[in-house]
DNA sequence: GACTCGTGGAA
DNA sequence: TTTCCAAGAGT
């Protein structure tokens, strides 16, 4: 039985010598030499990592520190401008409350992000692991992480055979009791980086872990069926409608309600595919133009494109001229559909 | 606890 | 092609 101690010891040895390279991050040597990461990049990257992979994160934090180098810069950006540079990564809400946040700081924390675990748990977009993470990565405080990779390895580790997200609680506590008063926030990092690059969901490499050693589900022989998850449920097909309305090289954009799916985004007038929408936005002469597939975290979709020139004032939505509107503010879903549409001779 | 909420890459 | 899943939070 090794203490925890030692086990947190071989970790970090290890991180010393495998930690990845991101743009966010302080490597440990710098770390060791005194060099502080920057909170609001520590905030920002841990938000877009949120359910996103670190390839998917990288351009897009490297736009918005460019654009926004500050807090400050960004609780003084404008909603859409924000909506704009988010679009394409997903999950809009945590963009919705990014901007919430930043402007929480900027005018009820003086500009600074509250270095407790306890403040940081107050502001909005910022739940239990997000703030875990910013204490101990910007700040060093032993605040326990738990995201999906610890909930891995640590169910590997001890062997936790009861199911996510019932054996979460166990999960953090175990978590809890390995996290060192030492180095905390390299050790953060670095539980993290052996989830993500060793103690891997399919094929976990245990010939390289530090921790094969002292894993009782490696010893069990089921480290790879390890969490155990209930089965998710089928995705259901929906259909619906898109209408690309246009006047003389202006396109008929609708900014979309600031809840539910992509919420606060630019896109197309729809139908009710998602609960929202209703009919068409003009009385035109409107053309089928072929179909969009996309799939959702929770449905599969296909969606009927429809084109028109609109004469008169349309019902919903806006004119937006042609070199104002930039199609990479536009989710995935209607970026396709205008990608459909573009492709057409006499498009706009 | 159960749902909602995106996307793209890997197997 | 389909499934799984990635540094979760909010309701």
């Amino acid at each position: 039985m090794q203490t925890a101690e030692s086990l947190a010891a071989q970790l970090l040895s290890w991180y010393d010598r495998h930690a990845r390279i991101m743009p966010w991050r302080v490597s440990p040597r710098d770390r060791a030499a005194g060099q502080r990461p920057d909170p609001y990049r520590v905030w920002l990257s841990e938000v877009m990592l949120q359910q996103t992979t670190v390839a998917a994160v990288t351009d897009y934090f490297h736009r918005f520190i460019s654009r926004w180098p500050t807090v400050h810069d960004l609780a003084a950006a404008e909603d859409a401008q924000v909506m704009g540079e988010w679009a394409g990564l997903g999950y809009y809400a945590r963009a919705r409350n990014l901007l919430k946040c930043a402007r929480a700081v900027v005018t009820s924390h003086g500009g600074r992000f509250p270095t407790s675990r306890e403040g940081l748990l107050t502001l909005p977009g910022i739940g239990p692991y997000t703030a875990s993470a910013i204490a101990a990565i910007a700040y060093d405080h032993p605040a326990a992480v738990v995201d999906g990779n610890v909930e891995r390895v640590i169910s590997r580790l001890y062997l936790v055979e009861k199911p996510l997200p019932a054996a979460k609680p166990k999960l953090t506590e175990l978590a809890a009791g390995l996290t060192p008063a030492s180095r905390p926030g390299d050790y953060a990092q670095a539980i993290m980086d052996l989830g993500a690059t060793v103690c891997t969901p399919r094929a976990p490499a245990c010939g390289i872990c530090p921790w094969s050693h002292a894993c009782e589900a490696r010893a069990a022989g089921i480290q790879a069926a390890l969490p155990r998850k209930a089965p998710k449920p089928d995705k259901p097909l929906r259909r619906g409608t898109l209408w690309l309305g246009h006047r003389d090289g202006a396109i008929l954009i609708e900014r979309r309600p600031d809840r539910g799916l992509l919420g606060g985004m630019a896109g197309f007038p729809g139908d009710g595919w998602d609960g929202q929408g209703g009919p068409a936005p003009a009385d035109a002469d409107w053309q089928d133009i072929g179909e969009v597939r996309h799939t959702f975290t929770h449905f599969h979709l296909i969606l009927r494109v429809m084109t028109a020139r609109i004469e008169g004032p349309p019902t919903r939505g806006e004119l937006i001229p042609r070199h104002s509107f930039r199609p990479a503010d536009l989710p995935t879903v209607m970026r396709k559909a205008w990608d459909l549409a573009r492709a057409l001779p006499d498009f706009p």
